[in-house]
DNA sequence: GATTTTTGCACCTAGGTGGAAATT
DNA sequence: TCAATTTCCACCTAGGTGCAAAAA
């Protein structure tokens, strides 16, 4: 149970809200994305164990195309909708699809403390944007993947992947309006900020 | 007017807001301190120039003792009420007056990029506090010190300090209540937070 | 037409204010 | 009694929701 030097195969990446995410994936997960960046719901939430509680990291967030197919949602449900398009660049000619968790670089020691959190990632269609959001297309799917990156000495040598982990549960499909009312529903029901759209359902007050 | 790579002893470090600043200073700045931590206001903002652009730098913020005594509010003014109190130790035996800018470490070039705002940093005067607070002792002056660290590859050499200043008008007194109504309403008027307690003056509604 | 995107909105969460009363 | 501190509060700022209508 004490935490101990660990060789870099050691290293554990879990999903810590895994059974959230599941419910969602069941019904094939939306995500919104707008101009000026959409949060994702669920938050995407892992536990790292297994790194050198001194060494310093970084830890990113990629999101992975995961088919080469664009989708449409008909007669309820997701079906194909010919091929992909092609991925637009952003202003620096980059995908803009990895975000740098803000707590980089940090020690293992830190990491490891409690589960990290992504909630202040935001979506966004707009590749004018700047604010470090990660652009997506509409109607393509997506699967984040988490990369642990141990930094040796900051640059005195390349930075190194440790771990990384993508989680089946956490694959969706980005949209600019919600398609299916059951993951709308998901949605109300578990995000806080969505409260004012939930039936008061019992006998209250 | 374009950006230049200059020796540390060029790095210039100049204060935002200065004249709000004075505006309290001449009425005696009051800053609250509570258990769970109280922000500043006005806020402590920055501006940086005479940095390597590409260089690593982390920017501190230290509170310093003005001087070795006690004062107390009577009759409208501030006055001398023995010696200071030792400086309380924390947990960690530290006095927990110097606080990092979250943006740290980062690149001059970010740092020179806008000014840089302390509006986080919270006071506490709760030695037991463990959320990176300040720590300041009730009814002492201090006066912020901003310091510009530059990083050498991170750990492989020292750190080194490249610049560091403090203004006299951005002085204050720690309280618990403030003392002295004319601070309170310079606050009551410049800080969007205390709109509640504004006269609506004019003949609105 | 039909589908996809944008905009403005009421309704929330989250948390920063000084006041006033209670406490130390 | 007095001075200093703590607690609770109404009233704000700031910004995250899905909805509905409008626009593309």
């Amino acid at each position: 149970a004490s935490p101990s030097l660990a060789p870099s195969s050691d290293v554990k990446i879990e999903l810590e809200n895994a059974e959230l995410w599941r419910r969602f994936h069941e019904h094939t997960t939306e995500m919104i994305v707008t101009k000026t960046g959409r949060r994702m719901f669920p938050t995407l939430r892992y536990r790292l164990s297994g790194l050198d509680p001194n060494a310093t990291y970084a830890v990113l967030l990629e999101m992975e195309s995961v088919s080469d197919c664009r989708y449409k949602f008909q007669n309820g449900r997701w079906v194909v909708a010919g091929r992909a398009d092609p991925p637009p660049l952003d202003a620096n000619h980059r995908q803009g699809r990895t975000y740098t968790h803000p707590d980089s670089p940090a020690p293992g020691r830190i990491w490891m403390r409690q589960p990290l959190s992504f909630h202040r990632i935001k979506l966004t269609n707009n590749l004018l944007d700047q604010n470090a959001h990660i652009h997506l297309s509409s109607m393509h799917r997506y699967v984040p993947r988490v990369i642990v990156v141990k930094l040796h000495e900051y640059f005195t040598s390349m930075p190194q992947v440790v771990a990384s982990a993508s989680f089946p549960e956490t694959d969706f499909i980005a949209v600019t309006a919600y398609q299916n009312e059951k993951v709308i529903q998901l949605k109300i029901d578990h995000n806080p900020f969505a409260k004012g759209f939930r039936d008061n359902g019992g006998a209250e007050r």
